[in-house]
DNA sequence: TCACTATATTGACTAACTAAAATCAAGCTG
DNA sequence: CAGCTTGATTTTAGTTAGTCAATATAGTGA
């Protein structure tokens, strides 16, 4: 497995992330990728508010093109959950994993591929198209929200 | 399982359908059930160009709060893709099934689900959450596309 | 067929994202 | 380490998908 910053979790490291990518090593790209580490599945909203105040010139729409480039080179994911509009990122790309997201709050959380990589399973007529991947998300009751469903 | 009017296929029963749901049968229901029966994972824009010519005063929005009210109502299921901004309808609702989709061409397709119920697969780790259903999409090639992928 | 009320229409509005032009800075070159 | 080149960011505008509120229309029961 390459060398991953998470695994050092340091600015510096993110640097020379980008760089063995051929990305410029800037600091809104730095920021971004810091903060999508610490806090995953944000969206482009959640990453501009909370890099805002370390990089005020930053504006949104470098945000969408950041996480576009960061996304295209493969350095974060780009994943999009149906109850929810916006898309969302992650640094966590190593593995082929999933998510669970509560439909009640929204909450969202990794759950582990048994297989490890994509694509996990194989659907049994595919209509002759060759399986790249399959992108599962489970919908379901968080355990804050499970007391507060109204019963029938 | 109940009479479902893609049994027969015919207007009039569209019209039962929607009224055995507690829904007026408005001749923009029917048609919007009409249309994505026979062209299934429509989205709201393709659906209002396919019923205009038969309802000329039908506005984009009365299509966007038709489906909004079929689908609370569970006569179509709403389903949103990772490779397509707008979310898209069906009219197979009775069972549990998925979908593939090409990377390339954007082409969907239905895929049977082996257990045919929700959920017919379940994470190891849920992280305590009551999983209800799993949506899975899979990715990948479809026959048209494969030829014109370039090599590396 | 009339009235009641659900539903459709109209127009304004928001969120998420993309596009284009202008400015700025990363990091190579001498 | 100063200047240059080019990639990256900022700024401004525009697009797409969808929602909201008020009014007009049409389905259905009486």
């Amino acid at each position: 497995m390459p060398d991953h910053p998470a695994d050092h979790c340091h600015v510096h490291e993110w640097a020379n992330y980008l760089r063995a990518h051929g990305l410029r090593a800037t600091s809104q790209r730095v920021a971004v990728l810091d903060f999508l580490h610490r806090q995953p599945h944000a969206d482009a909203e959640s990453i501009f508010q909370a890099v805002r105040p370390g990089l005020p010139t930053i504006s949104l729409q470098a945000v969408h093109l950041i996480v576009h480039d960061l996304s295209g080179q493969g350095l974060i994911r780009r994943i999009s959950l149906p109850d929810s509009a916006s898309a969302r990122y992650e640094t966590r790309v190593e593995d082929n994993h999933h998510h669970v997201q509560c439909i009640r709050c929204g909450r969202i959380e990794d759950v582990d591929c048994v297989v490890g990589h994509a694509p996990c399973i194989e659907p049994d007529h595919a209509h002759g198209m060759r399986i790249i991947e399959a992108s599962i998300v489970f919908r379901g009751i968080c355990p804050d929200c499970e007391p507060k469903i109204p019963k029938e």
